[in-house]
DNA sequence: GTCTATACCGCGATAGAC
DNA sequence: GTCTATCGCGGTATAGAC
């Protein structure tokens, strides 16, 4: 059996809706009729709540969508074309799910900064774990650490950004252009390192 | 006597509350209280209600907040470090106000994407705004109209994600970056141009 | 026109029947 | 353990006194 069916379905309710809408828009009645779960069980399988519904689906969404992204960086050899495939693969999928499903954190993240500092160490602790791993994946290409750390929180600064003017004007183009900035980047730091 | 000063209150309010907490987070009480103005005024000043006081909110915001960056960007005459500079600014001014007051309209963006037109049809105006601004800047030192405009975008999306990052982490280091960044790709722009 | 009181609803959370 | 009824609160919006 391991895990409750209904314990799931709540979390992957909650994580669309706190994705789409964020967190104070998104209401525990409606994640439990998505869910298709009693109201009480939110309570039984989260005791803490709203907010440790939404802890919950920053540590574990935010995870997940790390590992997607850095596969999809690791499935192209030349990273240049990789981060252009990469944007314009997340540009495709914004597009398909009606410029609905974008980062799983990044609205939540925005809304809860400045007023709640539990889901704010979260959101915190999920983006440092993708840029380390991003700037792993950048140190394959440019040697200097500092280098790649600066082109990895790039990365993710940009993916955001362009998430957001995606979204905003439901236009799939900023996250292409997001996409071949950053391959001009990393070719920057390539270059320089080649040089220097 | 021009305007009401009651109105003007109740728009200051408006306009903090959305930008440090969001839409959905954000109570028409609250916006009186802290406008030290009764109740009634708000929809007496805004029939509209909630989404006109935040529709009035990203347009004036939006465009002030762009020639704001816009006038930063043309204090310094050396374009890459004009960039560093104006992110630097930013991420002083971000530590200094605890990481609450970044973007007026960022998370008020994300918030509203899937969820009303009006806004987001809003927030999309003010991105766009912005671009075009920017472009026109980045035209100076860049022919191609669509690299400057690339490079518009991207900054407007970097300093978009690196609200979000300074913000979570609470450390001004993702804008500084992400003005290097944006540096970078301008002097990147320009030598491509002297070449070709 | 300014402001107060209130209607009405949906929220997060809980108690307790089964 | 599963589920329902309800509580108290705060939300938007409005009606009407002054």
């Amino acid at each position: 059996m391991g895990q409750s069916d209904t314990r799931v379905r709540i979390q992957g309710a909650a994580a669309t809706l706190f994705r789409r809408h964020g967190y104070s828009a998104t209401g525990l009645k409606r994640i439990a009729t998505e869910a298709e779960a009693p109201f009480g069980s939110i309570y039984h399988f989260f005791p803490g709540g709203k907010q440790q519904l939404a802890e919950d689906m920053i540590r574990t969404s935010g995870s997940e969508y790390g590992r997607m992204v850095l596969a999809l960086l690791d499935s192209v050899a030349d990273p240049a074309e990789s981060l252009v495939h990469a944007f314009d693969a997340a540009a495709d999928d914004l597009a398909a799910a009606d410029y609905a499903d974008a980062c799983p954190i990044g609205t939540v993240a925005l809304e809860v900064a400045s007023s709640n500092e539990v889901l704010r160490a979260a959101t915190a602790e999920v983006f440092e774990e993708w840029v380390d791993a991003a700037a792993q994946w950048f140190g394959h290409w440019v040697a200097e650490p500092a280098a790649a750390r600066s082109l990895a929180c790039s990365m993710v600064m940009m993916l955001e950004g362009a998430f957001m003017l995606s979204r905003a004007s439901r236009d799939p183009e900023p996250l292409r252009v997001a996409g071949r900035s950053m391959a001009e980047l990393l070719r920057t730091a390539v270059t320089r390192a080649d040089k220097g």
